[in-house]
Formats: structure tokens, sequence, C-alpha cells
DNA sequence: CGGCCGGATTCTGTATACAATATTCGGGCG
DNA sequence: CGCCCGAATATTGTATACAGAATCCGGCCG
């Protein structure tokens, strides 16, 4: 029995959101009401309120009389937003004190799966995504909790650059482990630095799946 | 000759952010749609998506079939987001390199101002405001640069906490000026350190303004 | 043959209509 | 006299209607 007291604004947001998780909103791709909101089974009013909440938060983005649109890939916003996720994410670990420690376990077991084999891309982005809510789960500050999870989201188009050599997830995982390791040695501010780097190095695999990904298609 | 703006969700938007500013919206009112879009002369849907958007930055909150409403006044808030905008104001800063030395002058200029007799808290709030948003004017990351102007403004609603004592008035200027200082003197790690300690000092001047409101009214 | 122009069509932005829930207010009951 | 209940009213959430701008498409001119 699924809770449906809510609002179709709300429901149709989180299902636009799948969307451009999996892919059914391309990036750059046009978003005409009145064809989405038949395929959704409303109106175009909830829908336009869903789009506006969505280009609140940067996953759509408006022009002035012609609607909504996807935006277009750039690696231009990995490269700001990656170092800007690793300062918040860092924050919220030196905030959750001595309580961090008791992550480190829980991070190895997700940073354990990441390795296994016929995981699709959008699944290690899943797990990847887990392991990085979980790394924050014990800071206290809600605000601060609120916007990690919106920013983080502003990714969410680029999870299939979890499509990735054999090398980038095995690099990837060493740092995760490095960095669940000085949580546990309760090295909180060397966990952040170490958080930095993750990031940082993040952008090139990034930037290299989405030059990729324009030469494809 | 203003420049047309161009569609009205947008417009309302801007007026409802000087509603809240100035206090024509109070914290905890509810929004009444039909009334605020009368007295605004335009129809529901526009003002309801520029809600919509308001809602998704945090400064109203909707709850399912009753509407909207301006979020009560709470220190928890300022003690949450401080810390946050702290973070990132010392990220953009530290992002800005040797361009940020440039900053010092205009800095101290907007703080000789702050001093100025007969302004009132608001006045006031908007200079600091203008100090900050000089601060990190050299950063080069746009995604930060937009982050921490939402961020900053939720706390619109907490303008009126510069209604402050001399003593508290002064405390601020003088660590604006300490910060300009260690700007133009190069040492941004420093300063960033500074950024931090004068949010923190922050959140107890906005405790006792709440505190003292909550009091009053 | 290619580029430009003008009407037809599509789509957005806004207004209005409508159904269902929340709130209010007065009357009955303890 | 106070409290609870229910009808009347008000308000939200959603659907539909409509005006005007953007886009498309075919014909005309160079």
């Amino acid at each position: 029995m699924a809770i449906q007291r809510t609002n179709l604004r709300d429901q149709v947001r989180e299902e636009l959101l799948s969307w451009l998780s999996d892919g059914r909103l391309a990036p750059g791709q046009r978003l005409e009401e009145e064809r989405i909101s038949q395929s959704l089974g409303v109106s175009r009013t909830p829908l336009r309120e869903a789009l506006t909440r969505l280009a609140a938060d940067g996953l759509v983005e408006t022009v002035p009389r012609r609607g909504f649109r996807v935006p277009r890939l750039s690696a231009e916003l990995a490269r700001d937003l990656h170092p800007v996720i690793a300062s918040l994410e860092g924050l919220a670990l030196r905030l959750s004190g001595p309580a961090a420690r008791g992550l480190a376990a829980g991070l190895d077991g997700i940073n354990e799966r990441l390795a296994l084999p016929h995981l699709s891309p959008r699944q290690r982005a899943d797990l990847d995504r887990r392991w990085h809510e979980m790394l924050v789960s014990r800071n206290p500050n809600r605000e601060l909790a609120a916007l990690l999870e919106r920013t983080r989201g502003r990714l969410r188009p680029y999870a299939g650059s979890w499509e990735r050599s054999a090398a980038d997830l095995e690099a990837a995982r060493a740092e995760h482990a490095e960095i669940a390791r000085l949580i546990g040695a309760g090295q909180l501010d060397e966990a952040a630095e170490a958080l930095l780097r993750y990031w940082v190095r993040g952008v090139r695999v990034v930037e290299r799946w989405v030059q990729e990904r324009e030469n494809r298609g």
C-alpha cells in the first residue's frame, strides 16, 4: 500500500527525474508539454509546475517563449560542481565528528559491490551515489544534507560516465577505500582532502565520457 | 526604460522576493493565492509557478492541500546555513587565486559605509550582502557562484537581524576588515578561516534576534 | 537552383473553470 | 456554559480555454 497522498506535481517530478536518469529525456532535447502531459496522463498545469521546480534545481533549463529543454551535457558543469560537492562533503564529514568512525565498515561494504562484474554503468553510478550518501549520513546539519542531495542530483545525467575502463573503476574503488580507511582512523581532515582528490580526478573521467559521447552521437 | 521582463512568472517571483525582504510576507503567514494574484494583477497560474520555484529554493514551504506558507523564523536555519555559506565562500575565495588581492580596496569601501549612522537594518543587510558578493566576485566557478547566491538568498527573511547593538555592528566591521586585510596580503587560507569565524559569530546574533522577535510579537 | 518571404500551424504563457478538500461558523447536546 | 458536529463557504489542485509568439512549409524572386 503505497502512500498515494501526494499531488500530481510531485509525482510528475519524480517521474521526470527517472526519465532524466535513464535517458528517456536526452540532453539537448526540447520538452513539448502537450506530448509529455498526455503520455503521463495529466494536464499541462502540474507538468509545468514540476518543470518549474526542476528548472530551479538546474535539471532543465528554460528559454523564454521556447519552453523547457534538457541542458546539453557539459564537461564544464562537472569541472565546476565536483569541487563544490567535494567541499560540502568534506564539511559534512568534519561535522559528523567521532560518529563518523562507525561509517567505515558500511562504506567498504558498498565499495566491494562496486567491483562486481556484470553491473551496468547506471547500477555502478547508483552504488557510488549510495556510498556518498552513507559518507555524509552522520552529519547533523540538515540544510547541508539537503543541499548536498540537490547538488549531487544535478549530476544525474552524467551517470553514464560509470561506463569506464577497468583502470578508472579500480582507481575510484581505491580512493573510496582510502577515504574509508582515514575515516575509520578518525582522520577526518585527511579524509576530506582525499575526497577532494577523488572528485577532482572524477572530472577527467566525466570529461572523457562527454567527449566520447559527442563523437559517437 | 526598464527591461521588459520575459514572463510573468519571473516578474512575480521578483516581486515576492522583495515582499519577503521587506516583511510584507511575514514568517508563518499563509499565502492565499487568489488574494495575492489579484493584488499583483495576474492570474493564479504564474503566481503558483513563482511559488513553486520559491518553494524549491526553500523561501516558502508547501503543505499538501493547504497551499504555500512562509516558513517561520528558525535559529536552527542560521545555525545550519552559516557554516555552509562560510565553506562555500571560502572555496570561492581560494579559487579566485591571485586575482583576489584586487578585492581588498572595494571591500574596505563597502565596509566603511556599513558604519554610517542613520542606516536602516535592511540597508545594512544590503551592504553586507554586497560585501560578500564582491568577496566572491573573482571566483571563476559559475556553479559555485549561483549556489552561493541561492543559499545566501535563503537568509533574506533574516535581514532584520542587522538591527543590532553598536558592539555587534562594530564586531562585524572589524571581522570584515580583517578578512579584507588577509585577502590583500594574499593569505587566502587564513581569510577563509576568518570567514568561518565571521559566519559562526553571526549565528549568535541571529539567534538573539529571532529570540527577541518571538518575545515581542 | 538557392534564399527569402508570408501564411498556416504548433506551442508556450496566461487566464479561467471546475472538482475535491479544508476551514469556518452556528446550532444542538451534554 | 463549553464542546462537538455538520452545513456553508473558501481555497487548493487540476483541467481546459485562449491569445500571441515561434516554427514550419511552400511559393516566389533573384
